[in-house]
DNA sequence: CGACCGCTGTGGTCAGACCATAGTGGTCAG
DNA sequence: CTGACCACTATGGTCTGACCACAGCGGTCG
């Protein structure tokens, strides 16, 4: 029993604490493979399974080669990981499509109520990549994965411009997780013409009421943004029609998330 | 260029496509290692990679041995998976613990109100777990550890009663990821005892705010439940305090994330 | 008939080898 | 002195083979 955990699991603890520790931070490199091996008394395979792990995590990033730039190097994007995580789930059922669309227009809506009362308290957020953002999802020559990926970038910057590093994150994992379904919902619509004019009049929309500092509205707008393609592409959660602000018209302040 | 996908990648891309297709199910048996190194033309030590990623994001349960419940068979635990990356996000800066408060609550309220409408819509959740894990709190020789554990549960126990399992490993990751936070944080507080006592009220609180159907009001009444513990340990997001329904009615609202 | 025991297949781990890559530093021609 | 070139080296990426611990399975023997 003095053995228990597994070797790469002692690999996976040793950067945890190096991190809590302070003895790495982002940017730096961590030792070779080789010499982790023989520093934790470990085989170097079991190194590898541990940095694969960090590494799909996105903790760490690996390059081949010598020089600084070579090496494991301790990077944060955890929207890689974020993404992995999610989408394999769906792959093995272990989430629900309509789950996943739920928890993104939670978190969606309460994006939208943040950026509103940001601009209400007059630190306005800039807002300019989402603007710009819309005006190239003007092209008409786009094709329906082109204007998507435009999409998805909208809703990312909007909750990059909220600051919840985590939410940030979150979503976008949300959305990779069920892209495919996404783009296979899109011949299911009666014109996709017309479902792109209506996404960018939402989209304006959006920005407006965001601009205009009323967060209840933002997040009404942004409910029926959301669910309203979901349920045209038969996408949609049990969960979400009834969560609507509008639905529920005497509360003053309507759901928050 | 023709094979710049890494091996392991191949691995991981193989059991995302079969679980799509349908090939593999949850409770199913992936094949053995080397049978899948030679089927896929990779070495063991690759496969082994790909293997541990699907453990540790919890898709997969290894266990040695011969029989039928030995081998890696696909499982679907999300929360593993979720907390080892929250966590480490939150070890590596990744993730500030301000953000995982935050998005804490944007979640955890909105769980309350679903709740709420499920109970004001007739069809009312099972809280009996909830109601039988406040009981076993009431027992006044638990240590704080223990209490935060069971505090930790009810909250869970209310995530799964609404029902999205996406929130739940959500939840659950957010909540593990910090767990180091917050009892370190119960040393700072002036009265563990008078802390216990206002956390059981509002738990109380929150069930019957719950079970009334009042959506808004579980809300606010989760809201202040959480701003109120993070703040008394010093953890509170910048933004937390300013979103309350209670105490921002008019316009000094700040950020919620 | 039942207890026992070896066989076999499984993951877990290690060691060694080889390859591709990318800096690094020295060498040599101009 | 300068610059291009090239061998060297350190790094991750991969494969192979080997061995161990474990758990079921099935034959054997009392």
């Amino acid at each position: 029993m003095t053995d228990e955990t597994r070797a790469w699991q002692t690999v996976l603890r040793s950067v945890e604490t190096d991190l809590l520790a302070g003895v790495l931070k982002p940017g730096d490199r961590l030792p070779g493979e080789r010499a982790l091996a023989t520093d934790l008394g470990v085989g170097r395979s079991s190194v590898r399974e541990a940095l694969r792990v960090l590494e799909v995590l996105g903790l760490i990033r690996t390059a081949t080669g010598s020089g600084p730039s070579s090496g494991a190097i301790i990077v944060s994007t955890p929207r890689g990981g974020m993404s992995a995580l999610l989408r394999l789930q769906v792959a093995a059922s272990g989430f629900a499509v309509a789950d996943i669309v739920d928890t993104r227009l939670v978190l969606e809506t309460s994006i939208a109520a943040t950026l509103a009362r940001h601009a209400a308290s007059g630190t306005a957020p800039k807002l300019t990549e989402s603007e710009s953002l819309l005006d190239a999802m003007e092209d008409a020559s786009l094709s329906p994965a082109e204007f998507l990926a435009l999409d998805a970038r909208f809703h990312a910057s909007l909750a990059e411009a909220a600051g919840n590093q985590v939410i940030v994150a979150t979503m976008a994992g949300l959305r990779d997780s069920i892209e495919s379904y996404v783009v296979a919902g899109v011949p299911t619509l009666p014109s996709w013409p017309d479902a792109v004019a209506r996404l960018m009049r939402e989209h304006r929309d959006i920005l407006a009421a965001v601009r205009a500092g009323d967060a209840d509205h933002a997040r009404g707008v942004v409910h029926d943004h959301i669910t309203g393609y979901y349920a045209e592409t038969g996408l949609s959660g049990s969960a979400a029609a009834a969560a609507s602000p509008h639905s529920a018209p005497t509360s003053t302040e309507g759901p928050i998330a």
